[in-house]
DNA sequence: AAAGTAAGTAAATATTATTTACCTCTGTGG
DNA sequence: CCACAGAGGTAAATAATATTTACTTACTTT
């Protein structure tokens, strides 16, 4: 995963910054192509020439986050052994992303799933890479006997994912405050033991 | 709770309908008034004299398949004694629900999340009474002794309803059909007693 | 039969996304 | 050195849709 942040032209750097900026309080389909033209200080055409349409963008910038995510996952998870301590991270990992990065929770929470465009975006590619490295993981903990080789590789993601993500959700919809390392903590535990007493 | 099927006036019904039959393959966002109105057979102004706009039609389909759920699961529910047991006959009820209604699926996974005036609509608040019931009979597995003190109610209900959504989104999204009474055993196996061998 | 009202229509209007045709620099090969 | 290709950018027209308005029609109630 090579990273080089790329440089973009000015208006395409200025549209960027306009569609986070209004993500971070606003819903993506309550926002205007006027007001994201107007925040950014560029006309309504230059958007079009950058970006297919609206959404188009909105992808644009999920997909830039999500590779400075994938790239932090990747240093994360240097010199940990393990499959359940790789596990460990990647949730803790997770977390504190959506918790710090609220415009990337609201994207990938709520915003994208909604459209067929999605699934052929080059964003939702990174999201399957993402996932290939975790269901490695897991049946790499299956082959060495730290996870119960009863359950399939992808519930067991299911459920790491759907945890994680239901539990970040009241944070981003109704902002409100949550330990992210508490959290993790209580998560990771009722993945790896359950909930029986 | 009370079931009462409404009798609506017969235009209001077919603009249900049309509703419901256009959702079953296609995009809420992409779906016009027009469209609407014209599989209806009814014109667009009809629709907003029952309807305040497009979304507001969808929040009322929601609503009312959500009303015959919860009636169900009451129904469902009744005679089952142990929290386990009750969780274990919702996780089942949820799947199977998610895998004979596509259109309910569609809309509660992908398409309401997105947008403020869903958490103001009455179908949220059925979700909200949903999960309380919820919250309810794990307060009591914790009481009872049979679920670990330790883990927040809270999050045991983001871990129940994340990994159930998301192993269903597959199905929703790509139409991957799955048996649901295995895949309920395997996330109740999971949720209970964790993926550490 | 008059008044009131629910069901429904047709056409106008408003709001936005998207397209088009154009301008203006700047660096490069002939 | 010059013309010209192409990138960056603009302004205004157009198209697609949601929403509103003002108006029927038919049925109830008094």
């Amino acid at each position: 995963m090579k990273t080089a942040t790329q440089q973009h032209p000015p208006g395409k750097q200025k549209i960027i910054n306009a569609m986070r900026t209004l993500l971070e309080a606003r819903t993506f389909e309550s926002l205007t192509i006027a007001e994201i033209a107007l925040t950014a200080e560029v006309t309504e055409g230059l958007i079009y020439k950058y970006f297919k349409d609206k959404r188009d963008l909105l992808h644009y910038v999920l997909k830039e986050h999500y590779q400075k995510f994938l790239d932090q996952i990747d240093r994360d998870l240097q010199g940990i052994d393990g499959a359940l301590n790789k596990l460990k991270k990647i949730i803790y990992s997770s977390i504190e992303r959506y918790a710090n990065h609220r415009v990337f929770a609201r994207i990938i929470l709520l915003e994208v799933r909604n459209s067929e465009e999605y699934f052929h975006s080059e964003a939702y590619l990174l999201v399957r890479q993402f996932n290939h490295l975790l269901i490695d993981i897991i049946k790499e903990g299956i082959a060495t006997g730290e996870i119960c080789r009863d359950l399939p590789p992808a519930v067991i993601r299911n459920a790491i994912f759907g945890t994680i993500e239901h539990s970040c959700l009241n944070r981003v919809i109704f902002d409100e405050p949550v330990s992210s390392s508490d959290t993790a903590k209580i998560i990771t535990d009722l993945i790896f033991d359950g909930i029986r007493k």
